[in-house]
DNA sequence: TTTTGAGTTGTTCGA
DNA sequence: GTCGAACAACTCAAA
């Protein structure tokens, strides 16, 4: 006879403590089976046997699965198209309910809602909750009930609306005997589902306490090690938000409006869905790009000539991660220098960053591009020198990526900043003038 | 309804 | 060298 269970699917929150689905799951009525699934429909996407994300999605499923064996559980891991997987676990088990954490990205959306009719069909209930961010959806409003779309008044409600008590840890591990009881289930092996080890080392899910202190005077330079790198922990729920904003914001409130920041970009995904192809300022949509190829792949290449951006560029090849600030450079260069769609870039950082968000990635683009809400005003062209200047004055940062930059093998600059400027400001001019009223 | 003040991260130019 | 204004208007949010 099938065993009676509740599922808990796991997305993008790999971890047991503090986990809100979860918690809620243990709470009810049957035992909990844990279960995570390599989606077949997202994987085949990647282009890369190694790509950094998978392992590190990989790794997490172990970690998670040592955990689950200390509550005499397991974890179910599956590779294939969702609702396949369930399909088949449907014939396992007798599932009574499915819980799962809110993601508001497109395709999670539109795959939710036909699990939801899946699971509707058989009488399943499908619980889903919000988790992966503090304040969701219609959460953090205007007085009229809209969006907001200017970060500034969002940050201001968000900070009057936030309390202690919505920042309160949820302790899963009391209620550890509300799993499924089960042996060990092997996990899939990267190369099972077609992928091989990335060889880049992941940051710890762990912050420094006086890096948070200082994270307003020394965040904007990255030679320092001054940023908490949790970025890829928030992207895959390896570290709970709350306890993040809870611990670390209360230290440092421009590290709290970097939290509010995420809660912004992914509320604007959620209410503005059209951004993911087009801007969110329509008229940017005529802007005349260049586009040209060579220039792209030399941006993608680090071989820009202009030191700090190439050093950008190769820091993210390298290691999966781009300093915040050498983000913005590059974004301006791509966007402004080179005229070159913000949507190549973005598309780029999209396959490069292991701690890629698209609500984040997107929402950072328009910014550099001028396309988007609250967006950088179009004249604001960044100059690779001063930027350099200001934020990497003694050229470690550069040295570090870059360690020819001084010999002859370094390419001269791809355009010169003037030319370029003029240029940008000339084209971005003509696509925004004769506005419609 | 109307009005007012303001808007993540910058650069350049001229006094 | 330093400082303030201009860059370009527009739209948002709130009073």
């Amino acid at each position: 006879m099938k065993q009676a269970v509740s599922v808990f699917w796991f997305r993008r929150d790999l971890r047991l403590h503090d986990n809100t689905g979860l918690f809620q799951a243990l709470k009810g009525d049957y035992p909990v089976l844990p279960v995570f699934i390599f989606d077949k429909a997202i994987l085949d996407e990647l282009e890369d046997p190694a790509d950094a994300r998978v392992s590190f999605i990989h790794q997490s499923l172990l970690a998670l699965q040592q955990q689950l064996v200390a509550a005499d559980s397991t974890l179910v891991v599956r590779h294939g198209a969702v609702k396949q997987v369930f399909f088949d676990l449907c014939c396992e088990y007798d599932i009574k309910a499915v819980y799962t954490n809110n993601d508001y990205e497109p395709y999670a959306r539109k795959r939710d809602a036909e699990m939801s009719d899946f699971f509707r069909g058989r009488s399943i209930e499908f619980i889903s909750v919000k988790d992966q961010v503090i304040f969701e959806k219609a959460e953090v409003v205007k007085e009229d009930g809209l969006p907001y779309t200017i970060f500034t008044p969002y940050s201001r409600k968000w900070r009057a609306t936030i309390t202690a008590a919505q920042l309160r840890s949820l302790e899963s591990e009391k209620l550890m005997g509300s799993y499924h009881k089960q042996n060990a289930l092997d996990i899939p092996s990267l190369q099972q589902i077609g992928f091989s080890h990335a060889a880049i080392s992941f940051p710890a899910a762990q912050w420094n306490e006086i890096t948070i202190k200082r994270y307003k005077e020394q965040r904007d330079f990255p030679a320092v090690a001054g940023t908490s790198r949790l970025s890829v922990h928030l992207r895959f729920g390896t570290l709970s938000i709350r306890a993040l904003a809870r611990e670390a914001g209360s230290l440092n409130e421009s590290f709290l409006s970097e939290l509010i920041w995420r809660d912004f970009y992914q509320m604007i995904l959620w209410h503005f869905p059209q951004v993911v192809a087009s801007s969110f300022k329509p008229i940017y949509d005529r802007i005349n790009w260049r586009n040209n190829e060579k220039e792209f792949e030399a941006w993608c290449q680090g071989l820009t000539g202009y030191p700090i951006v190439d050093a950008g560029m190769r820091e993210l090849n390298q290691t999966g991660f781009m300093h915040n600030r050498v983000r913005m450079i590059v974004a301006s260069f791509l966007t402004k220098h080179l005229l070159i769609d913000w949507r190549w870039g973005e598309a780029y950082f999209a396959k490069k960053l292991l701690d890629f968000d698209l609500s984040a990635n997107n929402g950072g683009w328009q910014w550099a591009a001028g396309s988007g809400c609250d967006a950088a005003p179009y004249f604001r062209v960044f100059n690779p020198y001063i930027q350099t200047k200001k934020f990497d004055p003694e050229l470690r940062y550069i040295r570090q990526w870059v360690p020819e930059f001084e010999s002859l093998n370094y390419p001269a600059p791809i355009v010169k900043h003037e030319l370029a400027r003029e240029r940008c400001l000339q084209v971005y001019g003509a696509a925004l003038k004769d506005r419609k009223p």
